[in-house]
DNA sequence: AATTAATTTTAGACAAAGCTAAAAAATTGT
DNA sequence: ACAATTTTTTAGCTTTGTCTAAAATTAATT
């Protein structure tokens, strides 16, 4: 597999991860920062190799091997998300950038021993789960903020937008990763919520409250 | 750059890196897996970007800037080698070619953030010295066994030839990288030395003398 | 010194991955 | 239902790195 075939694969999961259908050529363009007709190219040559199923103005799906492939891409990059934060103290925002370089290495004794290494992580940095060598893993149940009524705790586990400017914001929130928050109120006309912290209680937007995962701990 | 051209780099680097005359284009050729005529191309393209100098007809070498971008990759493929042997319990001879691949990952943090988690390492899992980041190292003062009189004593800290067959025949032998050798006598007739180990001392053809590398300690 | 041999370079082609512009199919709006 | 719009595909071209075959240069041999 080449690189821009692993990078396809894997853009084609995430855009079908959720809404399970198949996947429009300009979706896949727009995620791969290229043309569609670029996509297209690429689209028929996975389809040769059986990794996706196609059919002319139909949009793609991932075949069951195209599904297995990028699980184990999504399990190298997320297992080197971990090493980079646990072992060599990356900051949580720095880390994508690194492993999608890293997830393209081609070694399966690498990634057995890297995993035994950390310690059999289940989840990201991100709060994302690692799928196993046969691609099984554990759909976590985080929600965001927005989504949860008040009382509900849980630990932060990851972010929606990955931006610069959302990171700083969070650190000079002092909201960090593995943090425990309890939604404390919320704000009928502007959908604010007012959350506890370990270092006392702060509101934030909607829009923030839409960003931010919390693994649900204790929902009542 | 491309992974190509830092293979090139890398290439010409290591052939002219004790006969620092030109290097040939066959000989890169060679040493590429690849035609005459395509590392004429590259070439060009490397000169071009004055990594390296070239006259038609008069063979290759690394200019300055080359020569400090070939550094920088040797530097990461051994900080790299190290990090699998310490950290992942790669075996010696396991860890070139998954070195090859992390070698070319781009990232300066990265690897000042590895360098400092592997504890500033001097030399490789093989006893080649690692350049620091502005490309300066200690050249090694490690010789061949058949190199050596009767009574030399050294680290054992690396191989010439490291194909499979080799790699196994030491491991059979109980010669590990890190043993401490000395030399006891030196057949005239074939060549054979007899070399005392931890484990008692052992008789090594002319040939497997000429493929190990002692780290000498003190020589009479 | 001249011919042969070896090495190196050029010229032209190919596969991968991308692009632009134009054609074809599907979708939408009325 | 049919015209307009959007989406997708095709066709043809570019770049990167490679190749083969042939030409040019250098080295070797007699």
């Amino acid at each position: 597999m080449t690189l821009s075939e692993e990078d396809y694969i894997k853009a084609i999961y995430h855009l079908s991860e959720f809404n399970s259908t198949s996947v429009a050529t300009n979706a896949i363009a727009e995620q791969m920062q290229t043309k569609p007709s670029s996509v297209t190219d690429m689209v028929k040559k996975l389809s040769e190799k059986s990794l996706v199923n196609y059919k002319k103005y139909q949009g793609v799906s991932l075949s069951e091997k195209g599904r297995l492939v990028a699980l184990s891409i999504i399990r190298k990059h997320r297992l080197w998300e971990v090493f980079l934060v646990d072992k060599l103290n990356f900051s949580w925002d720095e880390v994508h950038v690194v492993a999608e370089q890293l997830e393209h290495i081609k070694s399966d004794t690498l990634i057995d021993k890297l995993d035994a290494h950390l310690g059999y992580p289940k989840v990201d940095p991100h709060g994302d789960p690692i799928p196993n060598k046969d691609g099984v893993f554990t759909k976590s149940i985080k929600k965001l903020i927005s989504e949860l009524p008040v009382g509900s705790q849980g630990v932060c586990v990851g972010v929606n937008d990955s931006s610069a400017a959302f990171l700083k914001f969070l650190d000079k929130n002092k909201i960090a990763l593995g943090d425990t928050f309890k939604i404390l109120e919320i704000e009928e006309f502007d959908g604010s919520v007012t959350i506890s912290t370990r270092s006392g209680s702060i509101r934030i937007s909607k829009q923030i409250a839409t960003n931010l995962y919390l693994d649900i701990v204790d929902e009542e």
